[in-house]
DNA sequence: ATATTCATGTAACAAGTTACATGATTAG
DNA sequence: CTAATCATGTAACTTGTTACATGAATAT
């Protein structure tokens, strides 16, 4: 029942079809909710059963059909009445850091080439989260946008992306520093066995805690 | 089967009981895995009937006997295999988020009460995380630590989990920020029409982008 | 007195994942 | 000419959630 209220979600921001919203999951509402297309098309149909939403079937040249959903009433007001409900705390699944976890007992070589990946795929999303949010700002500031525009969830919402994917590059960075510095320094201990690194990092890279 | 491997990473950190576990679910495990204590119970018949763990029964007097569960050569092998298959992407599901993107077609005052809550729940959370931090350091230092402890990843994850907290909480103190200037702004003008407040944070209060 | 902690489990149901299928169009 | 995009769907299977049940001990 709550991946229903992300498709209502995502349907405020305008009709889409079953395509449209696999894209916009795997896009900005990646950032806190996850649904393969599957989902999305099954749920879609019940909606439409419940009254949710209506379908219509729009003709294209070129192009397969496609079935265009909207809101109805009644989709709107199961909206209003699910952000009364108290929310489920966040459910996170993240393999890479089960993998960090247990990076000692695994291959550490392979952890080090995900850490890798992830960081270059966060570079990636953070890359089109900033566009996106040029895109919404139309060249206001964000004080002024955010006095001033009709509707904000949006952003805010695109805001926590961003932080998120720039905590996770730095992380991953953090990481591969730390083991880098793990690696010379074993190399160093094979060939002089004296010598130490100097300190390098304390709590993760200039994170601003204690700032509150 | 990816539950699998975090129960197994889990158990990399000492022998546990299925209450054991659900308690390492719930605090620092769960910055990166949920799986309610009936899903492990459930998991973990499975794992012994595969060979990956071994259980005994412990009697104690005063308390319900438990079953505590060790890896077996087996499971550190099929952990090791894990830490080489790529990782899946972070599947996130976040309600909070569902309703701030709905926001203004929901229950604003509601909404807000739901982002002070999770402002609570994360500063409770970050304590803990701090705590568990203070109790790996032993009074080293973040770097002293890094370098010469046999196993880094717990810190690591651990480290993740701090900024994620710590980014959760500037999050909700920046939305509720604007929404009240939002509500002060709508008030000035039922009285004061001409009034505009001074702008006010620019991208999320200070955060660092563009650093990298 | 009452709530929380300790400790495990069953059963029913809801949700998520994976594999497969189709088929035209356009971009590189 | 190959890969990606557009666009939807079925079916089988694996996970995750919720409700219920038990029952003593300890902390408030």
């Amino acid at each position: 029942m709550a991946l229903r209220h992300a498709i209502l979600a995502a349907l405020t921001n305008g009709d889409a079809s079953g395509y449209d919203l696999a894209k916009a999951f795997d896009i900005t509402v990646a950032n806190y909710w996850s649904a393969t297309p599957q989902q999305l098309y099954r749920e879609l149909d019940k909606m439409l059963e419940a009254g949710l939403v209506v379908a219509r079937t729009v003709e294209q040249e070129k192009r397969p059909n496609k079935r265009m959903y909207s809101l109805t009433e009644e989709g709107t007001a199961a909206l209003h009445r699910f952000t009364t409900s108290d929310p489920k705390p966040i459910a996170i699944r993240d393999e890479l850091l089960v993998q960090v976890e247990a990076m000692e007992r695994g291959d550490l070589d392979a952890v080090r080439t995900h850490i890798q990946q992830k960081l270059a795929a966060s570079e990636t999303k953070l890359k089109r989260y900033e566009k996106t949010r040029e895109h919404l700002l139309e060249g206001r500031s964000e004080a002024s946008y955010l006095a001033n525009e009709r509707s904000i969830g949006s952003y805010l919402t695109l805001a926590r992306g961003i932080t998120f994917e720039t905590e996770n590059i730095r992380w991953c960075e953090f990481v591969l520093t730390t083991l880098a510095a793990r690696e010379s320094r074993n190399a160093a201990d094979r060939t002089d066995p004296g010598h130490t690194l100097a300190p390098r990092s304390n709590v993760h890279r200039g994170q601003p805690r204690g700032e509150r």
